[in-house]
RNA sequence: CGCGGGGUAGAGCAGCCCGGUAGCUCGUCAGGCUCAUAACCUGAAGGUCGGAGGUUCAAAUCCUCCCCCCGCAA
Protein backbone atom coordinates (compact mmCIF):
# COMPACT_ATOMS: atom_id res chain seq x y z
CA UNK A 1 0.00 0.00 0.00
CA UNK A 2 1.00 3.93 -0.52
CA UNK A 3 1.31 5.20 3.03
CA UNK A 4 1.37 8.43 4.27
CA UNK A 5 3.17 8.83 8.01
CA UNK A 6 2.37 10.38 10.68
CA UNK A 7 4.25 10.82 13.84
CA UNK A 8 7.09 12.04 15.71
CA UNK A 9 8.85 10.35 18.80
CA UNK A 10 10.46 7.42 19.05
CA UNK A 11 7.33 5.29 19.86
CA UNK A 12 5.56 6.67 16.44
CA UNK A 13 9.24 6.03 14.45
CA UNK A 14 9.67 2.11 15.79
CA UNK A 15 6.47 1.72 13.91
CA UNK A 16 7.66 3.23 10.63
CA UNK A 17 10.86 1.19 10.47
CA UNK A 18 8.27 -1.67 10.73
CA UNK A 19 6.05 -0.31 8.04
CA UNK A 20 8.69 0.91 5.35
CA UNK A 21 9.31 -2.56 5.20
CA UNK A 22 6.64 -3.86 3.34
CA UNK A 23 4.69 -0.59 1.86
CA UNK A 24 5.78 2.53 0.07
CA UNK A 25 6.32 5.51 2.28
CA UNK A 26 4.73 8.37 -0.02
CA UNK A 27 5.74 11.13 2.77
CA UNK A 28 6.64 11.04 6.09
CA UNK A 29 4.87 13.90 8.90
CA UNK A 30 6.28 15.05 11.71
CA UNK A 31 6.53 17.70 14.22
CA UNK A 32 8.56 20.98 12.73
CA UNK A 33 12.16 21.18 14.35
CA UNK A 34 11.96 23.41 17.70
CA UNK A 35 14.41 24.84 19.79
CA UNK A 36 15.09 22.19 22.74
CA UNK A 37 17.79 21.49 24.98
CA UNK A 38 20.40 22.99 26.59
CA UNK A 39 21.48 26.59 23.84
CA UNK A 40 18.06 25.79 22.91
CA UNK A 41 19.25 24.34 19.42
CA UNK A 42 16.58 23.73 17.09
CA UNK A 43 16.33 19.62 17.53
CA UNK A 44 14.58 17.26 14.99
CA UNK A 45 12.40 14.82 15.79
CA UNK A 46 13.45 10.85 15.85
CA UNK A 47 11.01 10.48 12.85
CA UNK A 48 12.41 13.42 10.76
CA UNK A 49 16.05 12.36 11.39
CA UNK A 50 15.39 8.63 10.29
CA UNK A 51 13.24 9.43 7.51
CA UNK A 52 15.86 11.54 5.88
CA UNK A 53 18.44 9.09 6.25
CA UNK A 54 16.22 6.61 4.46
CA UNK A 55 16.08 9.60 1.91
CA UNK A 56 11.84 9.76 2.57
CA UNK A 57 9.81 13.00 1.54
CA UNK A 58 9.54 15.07 5.29
CA UNK A 59 7.41 17.57 5.63
CA UNK A 60 6.64 19.63 8.69
CA UNK A 61 3.66 22.11 8.72
CA UNK A 62 2.60 23.87 11.76
CA UNK A 63 -0.53 23.49 11.41
CA UNK A 64 -2.54 20.94 8.84
CA UNK A 65 -5.59 23.61 9.20
CA UNK A 66 -4.53 25.47 5.65
CA UNK A 67 -6.37 24.04 2.31
CA UNK A 68 -3.05 24.49 0.72
CA UNK A 69 -1.45 22.02 2.73
CA UNK A 70 -4.37 19.69 2.23
CA UNK A 71 -4.57 19.92 -1.25
CA UNK A 72 -0.73 18.45 -1.26
CA UNK A 73 -2.31 15.35 0.14
CA UNK A 74 -4.87 14.53 -2.65
CA UNK A 75 -1.67 14.96 -4.87
CA UNK A 76 -0.17 12.09 -3.27
CA UNK A 77 -2.25 9.57 -3.97
CA UNK A 78 -1.79 7.51 -1.18
CA UNK A 79 -4.06 4.39 -0.20
CA UNK A 80 -4.15 5.78 3.82
CA UNK A 81 -2.65 7.60 6.37
CA UNK A 82 -1.21 5.80 9.47
CA UNK A 83 -0.78 8.47 12.58
CA UNK A 84 1.28 8.15 15.75
CA UNK A 85 1.59 10.20 18.23
CA UNK A 86 2.05 13.39 15.47
CA UNK A 87 1.20 15.72 17.95
CA UNK A 88 -1.11 17.80 15.45
CA UNK A 89 -4.54 17.57 14.90
CA UNK A 90 -6.31 16.00 11.89
CA UNK A 91 -9.10 18.44 10.45
CA UNK A 92 -11.72 16.71 8.89
CA UNK A 93 -10.49 17.38 5.39
CA UNK A 94 -7.30 15.54 6.07
CA UNK A 95 -9.14 12.41 7.59
CA UNK A 96 -11.26 12.48 4.35
CA UNK A 97 -8.08 13.07 2.35
CA UNK A 98 -7.33 9.05 1.54
CA UNK A 99 -9.55 6.33 0.46
CA UNK A 100 -8.95 3.71 3.49
CA UNK A 101 -8.94 6.66 5.78
CA UNK A 102 -6.48 7.75 8.89
CA UNK A 103 -5.44 4.45 11.03
CA UNK A 104 -3.92 5.59 14.20
CA UNK A 105 -1.64 3.76 16.98
CA UNK A 106 -2.77 3.87 20.18
CA UNK A 107 -0.47 3.47 23.20
CA UNK A 108 -3.94 1.79 25.37
CA UNK A 109 -6.95 -0.54 25.47
CA UNK A 110 -9.32 1.54 24.46
CA UNK A 111 -11.77 2.92 24.78
CA UNK A 112 -9.58 3.02 28.54
CA UNK A 113 -7.04 6.07 28.61
CA UNK A 114 -7.72 8.30 25.64
CA UNK A 115 -5.78 11.08 24.93
CA UNK A 116 -2.21 12.11 25.25
CA UNK A 117 -0.63 10.27 27.98
CA UNK A 118 -1.97 6.83 28.34
CA UNK A 119 1.21 4.73 28.56
CA UNK A 120 2.02 7.01 31.80
CA UNK A 121 -1.59 7.24 32.70
CA UNK A 122 -1.88 3.28 33.19
CA UNK A 123 1.00 2.97 35.49
CA UNK A 124 -0.10 5.90 37.33
CA UNK A 125 -3.26 4.30 38.05
CA UNK A 126 -2.26 1.41 38.75
CA UNK A 127 -3.55 -1.07 35.58
CA UNK A 128 -1.96 -4.20 35.84
CA UNK A 129 -2.08 -4.68 32.19
CA UNK A 130 -2.74 -1.99 29.43
CA UNK A 131 -1.93 -2.82 25.16
CA UNK A 132 -2.20 -1.37 21.81
CA UNK A 133 -5.24 -0.22 20.14
CA UNK A 134 -5.38 0.05 15.93
CA UNK A 135 -8.23 2.25 15.33
CA UNK A 136 -9.99 4.39 12.07
CA UNK A 137 -9.46 8.01 13.14
CA UNK A 138 -12.72 9.85 13.58
CA UNK A 139 -12.92 13.91 14.26
CA UNK A 140 -12.75 12.94 18.43
CA UNK A 141 -10.21 12.19 19.94
CA UNK A 142 -9.07 9.11 19.95
CA UNK A 143 -12.81 7.82 19.53
CA UNK A 144 -12.89 6.19 16.66
CA UNK A 145 -13.64 2.51 15.31
CA UNK A 146 -11.67 -0.36 16.76
CA UNK A 147 -9.70 -2.52 14.52
CA UNK A 148 -7.11 -4.78 16.35
CA UNK A 149 -5.95 -4.83 20.02
CA UNK A 150 -3.04 -6.40 21.86
CA UNK A 151 -2.72 -6.87 25.64
CA UNK A 152 0.45 -5.74 26.98
CA UNK A 153 1.01 -6.93 30.56
CA UNK A 154 2.47 -4.30 33.71
CA UNK A 155 4.59 -5.78 35.60
CA UNK A 156 5.27 -4.67 39.01
CA UNK A 157 8.48 -1.83 39.30
CA UNK A 158 7.86 -0.93 35.18
CA UNK A 159 8.84 2.27 34.64
CA UNK A 160 6.94 4.48 31.72
CA UNK A 161 10.17 4.73 29.50
CA UNK A 162 10.37 0.62 29.91
CA UNK A 163 6.55 0.17 28.96
CA UNK A 164 7.17 2.66 26.24
CA UNK A 165 9.81 0.90 24.55
CA UNK A 166 7.15 -2.61 24.59
CA UNK A 167 4.52 -0.40 23.54
CA UNK A 168 6.31 0.76 20.89
CA UNK A 169 7.22 -2.36 19.53
CA UNK A 170 3.72 -3.76 19.84
CA UNK A 171 2.28 -0.76 18.40
CA UNK A 172 4.71 -1.09 15.48
CA UNK A 173 3.41 -5.59 15.03
CA UNK A 174 0.27 -4.57 15.36
CA UNK A 175 0.23 -1.57 12.49
CA UNK A 176 1.47 -4.11 10.28
CA UNK A 177 -0.80 -7.05 11.34
CA UNK A 178 -3.54 -4.27 10.80
CA UNK A 179 -2.76 -3.74 7.03
CA UNK A 180 -2.20 -7.37 6.36
CA UNK A 181 -5.42 -8.35 7.43
CA UNK A 182 -7.30 -5.03 6.21
CA UNK A 183 -9.97 -6.67 4.34
CA UNK A 184 -11.34 -8.69 6.45
CA UNK A 185 -11.43 -6.56 9.76
CA UNK A 186 -14.64 -5.96 11.08
CA UNK A 187 -14.21 -1.89 12.54
CA UNK A 188 -15.85 -1.96 16.36
CA UNK A 189 -17.34 1.39 17.94
CA UNK A 190 -16.50 1.89 21.54
CA UNK A 191 -18.25 1.93 24.24
CA UNK A 192 -18.13 5.69 25.75
CA UNK A 193 -19.56 4.36 28.92
CA UNK A 194 -16.25 2.85 29.82
CA UNK A 195 -13.87 5.88 28.60
CA UNK A 196 -11.52 7.61 30.92
CA UNK A 197 -8.70 10.58 29.59
CA UNK A 198 -4.90 10.02 29.99
CA UNK A 199 -4.19 13.71 30.34
CA UNK A 200 -0.64 14.88 29.03
CA UNK A 201 1.67 15.23 32.19
CA UNK A 202 2.51 18.24 33.70
CA UNK A 203 5.57 19.49 35.70
CA UNK A 204 3.71 20.82 38.44
CA UNK A 205 2.35 16.55 38.99
CA UNK A 206 5.95 15.59 39.40
CA UNK A 207 6.44 17.31 42.87
CA UNK A 208 6.14 14.30 44.96
CA UNK A 209 3.76 15.20 48.24
CA UNK A 210 4.38 13.01 51.22
CA UNK A 211 1.07 13.15 52.58
CA UNK A 212 0.10 10.70 49.45
CA UNK A 213 -0.21 6.92 50.79
CA UNK A 214 2.94 5.21 49.50
CA UNK A 215 1.32 3.03 47.46
CA UNK A 216 0.72 5.82 45.20
CA UNK A 217 3.69 7.54 45.17
CA UNK A 218 5.67 4.46 43.97
CA UNK A 219 3.10 3.96 40.97
CA UNK A 220 3.70 7.92 40.31
CA UNK A 221 7.68 7.80 40.58
CA UNK A 222 7.17 4.70 38.02
CA UNK A 223 5.06 6.51 35.75
CA UNK A 224 7.70 9.97 35.71
CA UNK A 225 10.19 7.77 34.91
CA UNK A 226 12.27 8.94 32.77
CA UNK A 227 10.61 12.01 31.96
CA UNK A 228 10.02 14.35 33.91
CA UNK A 229 10.53 12.27 36.50
CA UNK A 230 9.41 12.67 40.30
CA UNK A 231 11.44 14.48 42.78
CA UNK A 232 11.45 16.52 45.78
CA UNK A 233 13.29 19.49 47.65
CA UNK A 234 15.67 19.63 50.12
CA UNK A 235 18.60 21.39 51.34
CA UNK A 236 17.27 24.07 48.68
CA UNK A 237 18.54 21.01 45.88
CA UNK A 238 16.04 19.22 43.73
CA UNK A 239 15.92 15.40 43.69
CA UNK A 240 14.67 13.12 41.22
CA UNK A 241 13.27 10.17 42.59
CA UNK A 242 13.88 7.47 39.98
CA UNK A 243 12.65 4.07 41.31
CA UNK A 244 11.89 3.56 44.86
CA UNK A 245 10.05 0.92 46.78
CA UNK A 246 7.06 0.69 49.15
CA UNK A 247 8.45 -0.82 52.65
CA UNK A 248 6.28 -0.45 56.00
CA UNK A 249 9.08 1.10 58.09
CA UNK A 250 7.06 3.70 60.14
CA UNK A 251 9.08 7.35 59.46
CA UNK A 252 6.91 10.59 59.90
CA UNK A 253 5.38 11.40 56.54
CA UNK A 254 7.93 13.84 54.65
CA UNK A 255 11.06 12.84 56.67
CA UNK A 256 14.35 11.50 55.49
CA UNK A 257 15.86 8.57 57.02
CA UNK A 258 19.34 6.84 56.17
CA UNK A 259 20.31 4.00 57.43
CA UNK A 260 23.04 0.82 56.72
CA UNK A 261 23.48 2.89 53.67
CA UNK A 262 19.67 3.27 52.50
CA UNK A 263 17.47 5.83 51.96
CA UNK A 264 13.71 5.85 53.18
CA UNK A 265 11.20 8.27 53.48
CA UNK A 266 8.00 8.88 55.52
CA UNK A 267 4.73 8.64 53.37
CA UNK A 268 0.83 8.49 54.52
CA UNK A 269 0.34 5.58 54.44
CA UNK A 270 3.83 3.24 55.18
CA UNK A 271 7.25 4.30 53.62
CA UNK A 272 9.50 4.50 50.39
CA UNK A 273 12.91 3.39 50.10
CA UNK A 274 14.30 5.38 47.34
CA UNK A 275 16.45 3.21 45.47
CA UNK A 276 17.58 5.10 42.33
CA UNK A 277 18.12 9.16 43.22
CA UNK A 278 19.53 12.29 40.75
CA UNK A 279 20.98 14.87 42.73
CA UNK A 280 20.52 18.40 40.25
CA UNK A 281 23.25 18.66 38.47
CA UNK A 282 24.49 14.95 38.95
CA UNK A 283 24.20 11.67 36.88
CA UNK A 284 21.20 9.74 38.11
CA UNK A 285 22.70 7.02 40.84
CA UNK A 286 21.56 4.82 43.76
CA UNK A 287 20.91 5.78 47.16
CA UNK A 288 23.14 3.81 48.53
CA UNK A 289 26.19 5.61 46.25
CA UNK A 290 24.64 9.06 46.74
CA UNK A 291 24.96 8.11 50.73
CA UNK A 292 28.50 7.43 50.73
CA UNK A 293 29.27 11.27 50.17
CA UNK A 294 26.31 13.26 50.47
CA UNK A 295 24.58 13.31 53.91
CA UNK A 296 20.95 14.12 54.10
C1' C B 1 25.10 33.74 22.22
C1' G B 2 18.61 31.16 27.03
C1' C B 3 20.03 30.35 32.87
C1' G B 4 22.96 27.26 36.03
C1' G B 5 25.78 23.00 38.57
C1' G B 6 29.70 19.47 38.01
C1' G B 7 34.51 16.52 36.31
C1' U B 8 39.63 15.29 42.98
C1' A B 9 41.80 7.01 44.77
C1' G B 10 37.33 1.56 42.32
C1' A B 11 32.34 4.43 44.07
C1' G B 12 30.12 8.85 46.37
C1' C B 13 31.69 13.50 48.26
C1' A B 14 34.84 17.66 50.94
C1' G B 15 38.87 20.96 49.90
C1' C B 16 38.66 26.00 45.64
C1' C B 17 36.10 32.24 47.67
C1' C B 18 41.21 33.64 51.41
C1' G B 19 47.39 29.58 46.45
C1' G B 20 51.87 26.55 50.63
C1' U B 21 52.99 18.18 51.96
C1' A B 22 45.42 16.04 48.88
C1' G B 23 41.12 14.59 52.94
C1' C B 24 36.27 12.01 54.43
C1' U B 25 32.70 7.92 53.90
C1' C B 26 32.29 3.27 51.42
C1' G B 27 34.81 -0.49 48.86
C1' U B 28 39.53 -3.46 48.21
C1' C B 29 43.77 -6.05 50.61
C1' A B 30 46.30 -7.71 55.27
C1' G B 31 45.88 -8.50 60.43
C1' G B 32 43.00 -8.46 65.09
C1' C B 33 38.53 -9.06 68.18
C1' U B 34 34.15 -12.24 68.29
C1' C B 35 30.17 -18.37 68.90
C1' A B 36 29.26 -15.22 64.76
C1' U B 37 28.37 -10.98 61.37
C1' A B 38 26.81 -6.47 56.39
C1' A B 39 29.33 -5.17 63.31
C1' C B 40 33.87 -3.33 65.77
C1' C B 41 39.45 -2.28 66.09
C1' U B 42 44.45 -1.77 63.62
C1' G B 43 47.27 -1.21 59.33
C1' A B 44 48.10 -0.98 53.92
C1' A B 45 47.57 -0.32 48.78
C1' G B 46 45.35 3.00 45.48
C1' G B 47 45.12 9.96 42.85
C1' U B 48 49.08 12.90 35.88
C1' C B 49 43.05 16.78 41.16
C1' G B 50 39.06 16.22 32.90
C1' G B 51 42.88 18.40 29.02
C1' A B 52 46.21 22.42 27.14
C1' G B 53 48.39 27.00 28.06
C1' G B 54 49.30 31.31 31.42
C1' U B 55 50.35 34.04 36.31
C1' U B 56 53.56 32.73 40.62
C1' C B 57 59.16 31.02 44.49
C1' A B 58 54.81 27.76 44.74
C1' A B 59 48.40 26.08 41.45
C1' A B 60 43.22 21.06 42.91
C1' U B 61 42.88 26.35 44.38
C1' C B 62 43.78 32.46 40.37
C1' C B 63 43.31 33.68 34.59
C1' U B 64 42.37 31.93 29.28
C1' C B 65 40.88 28.25 25.80
C1' C B 66 39.10 23.22 24.88
C1' C B 67 36.67 18.30 25.97
C1' C B 68 32.95 15.55 28.69
C1' C B 69 28.49 14.95 32.23
C1' C B 70 24.08 16.99 34.35
C1' G B 71 19.90 20.34 36.35
C1' C B 72 16.42 24.41 34.92
C1' A B 73 13.81 26.81 31.16
C1' A B 74 11.66 25.82 26.30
Amino acid sequence: MKIVFMGTPEFALTALKKLAAEHEIVAVYTRAPKPAGRGNKLIKSPVHLWAEEQGLEVRTPKTLRQEEEQQKFAALKADMAVVAAYGLILPPAVLEAFPKGCVNIHGSLLPRWRGAAPIERAIEAGDEKTGITTMKMDAGLDTGDMLLKEEVAIAPGTTAGELREKMAAAGAALIVRTLREWDNLKPQKQDDALSCYAAKIEKEEALLDWRLPAVVLERKIRAFNPAPAAYFEHGGERFKVLRAAVCDESVPAGELFCRNGRLFVGCADGALEIIEIQRQGKKAMSAAELLRGYKF
